[in-house]
RNA sequence: GGAGGCUUCGCCUAGUCUGGUCUAUGGCGCCGCACUGCUAAUGCGGUUGGGGUCUUAAAGCCCCUCCCGGGUUCGAAUCCCGGAGCCUCCGCCA
């Protein structure tokens, strides 16, 4: 705080020693072409001093600049009153929704959706590595119908359906704050100086960077798009399957609205969420994210984690953030007020459907016989099948 | 990958060769007023934006802003260098 305060002081100082010679500066300027050939000589050397100065003051204004900037990319987001303590368990259960399956000997995702010949992760492996995967046939069926679900109902929530790019610069990755604490789970490709974004929250967030927008009624977005990364950090968990993979694809919402309204906004993106799980037809809990887990960026969060049959535990299927002015702020995403005065909007973002999903979806709707139910709303894009059932 | 052209205040546009009078021209649109009176025309006026300062408020004042970043100069929309984006043409190609 006392290093925002000081970088702050300093560049206004700075501002206004630069600005108070600047306009010296232009006044004499303006005189040396009327000037008469005697004070022309005292004018131009005045001149020439001045011009000195304003290089110097111009200058330290930019370190100025570049301190205070210093200082705001390191504060974190202000966690929300009301948000639980504590970090990765200190989370706060609000609600479990829907009946969770009766299975004797539950099979995990990879068994069932090989023995479906949806799911092929020894040839993603020889082909791409490990965490990459091959979906297929049915699979790939699922994905793009899940994918296209989610989508008709964003779009019938009034969003605006956008497929953005996935390769994006340096400036819009660290706007929207993974390039603190998520650095190295980010992939950058050396020679073009782009990074691949991990959600397309990110493009979505930086669409209107540096603009002033109209916000009379929130700006709701809903990106499709394939999503990149590293898992770092992650040796040794969640190996199996498809559940933590370095490629998958994902629709995500993003809104931007008045900062008052961001909680209101925030409580509509997790009913949206809710009622996709519901059309899905998998069990999951809702949890309010603690304090320490919220990542920079995000002033609360709530996840939806899903029921997970063979892990006999609930894993993340969505999350939904509340990101206020921080993202706004470093974006220069603004919108007019009341007195027509710029100032920076709340953004928001939330999962309506991922990869993921397939993993929640097979395991709680699988039959004794390795056949998996498909839920009614997904029906329709497999054909109209109401049970898939293992080749061969 | 190569060659050329372009980028100006919401949109279009003048200005760039020949640096200061650019406090950036004109049109469209928009806002206000007048007039006519009927989903319009005409006339007059206003209209780039951002930051700061001051004020009850308005006005005013200062800085920045002619794609971005450097440079030359007392002074840059204008000259020089670098970069980005868009458009043509050539090459190459899943």
């Amino acid at each position: 705080m006392d290093r925002l305060l000081a970088a702050d002081e300093n560049r206004r100082a700075a501002v206004a020693r630069f600005e108070a010679l600047r306009a010296d500066q232009k006044r004499i300027s303006k005189q040396i072409p009327k000037a008469s050939p005697d004070t022309r000589p005292a004018l131009l050397s005045q001149a020439k001093e001045l011009a000195d100065q304003v290089k110097v003051a111009e200058a330290a204004v930019g370190e100025a600049e570049a301190e205070l900037r210093a200082a705001q990319l390191a504060v974190p987001n202000i966690v929300q009153p009301g948000v639980p303590e504590g970090g990765e368990d200190g989370f706060v259960v609000l609600r479990e929704v829907g009946d969770r399956p009766d299975i004797a000997e539950p099979k995990d995702h990879l068994e069932l959706g090989e023995a479906l010949g949806a799911i092929d992760v020894e040839r993603g492996a020889k082909v791409s590595g490990s965490r990459f995967y091959y979906l297929t046939g049915i699979g790939a069926l699922l994905e793009l119908g899940l994918l296209q679900l989610a989508l008709s109902h964003a779009v019938e929530h009034g969003f605006t359906p956008v497929i953005p790019p996935v390769l994006v610069k340096p400036e819009s990755m660290e706007g929207t704050g993974f390039l603190g604490a998520h650095a190295t789970e980010v992939y950058r490709l050396e020679a073009d100086d782009l990074y691949l974004v991990g959600t397309s929250e990110v493009p979505l967030a930086a669409y209107h960077a540096g603009e002033i927008i109209d916000v009379s009624s929130p700006l709701r977005y809903a990106g499709w798009s394939s999503c990149f990364r590293r898992e770092a950090g992650s040796y040794g968990k969640d190996v199996r399957g498809i559940l933590r993979v370095h490629q998958f694809d994902k629709v995500e919402m993003f809104s931007f609205c008045k900062p008052e309204e961001a909680a209101d906004e925030h409580l509509r993106l997790l009913a949206m969420e809710e009622e996709m799980l519901a059309k899905v037809e998998v069990p999951y809990r809702v949890i309010d994210v603690a304090a320490g887990d919220l990542g920079s960026s995000a002033s609360r969060k709530l996840d939806c984690e899903a029921w997970i049959p063979s892990q006999g535990r609930y894993r993340e299927l969505t999350s939904t953030s509340n990101c206020t002015t921080f993202q706004a702020r470093r974006l220069g995403i603004r919108y007019r007020d009341a007195d027509g005065r710029p100032q920076h909007v709340a953004t928001l973002n939330g999962t309506l459907a991922t990869t993921r999903w397939l993993v929640a979806i097979l395991e709680n709707h699988q039959q004794p016989d390795g056949s998996v139910r498909v839920p009614k709303a997904l029906q329709p894009y497999v054909g109209g099948r109401e049970v898939l059932t293992p080749q061969g």
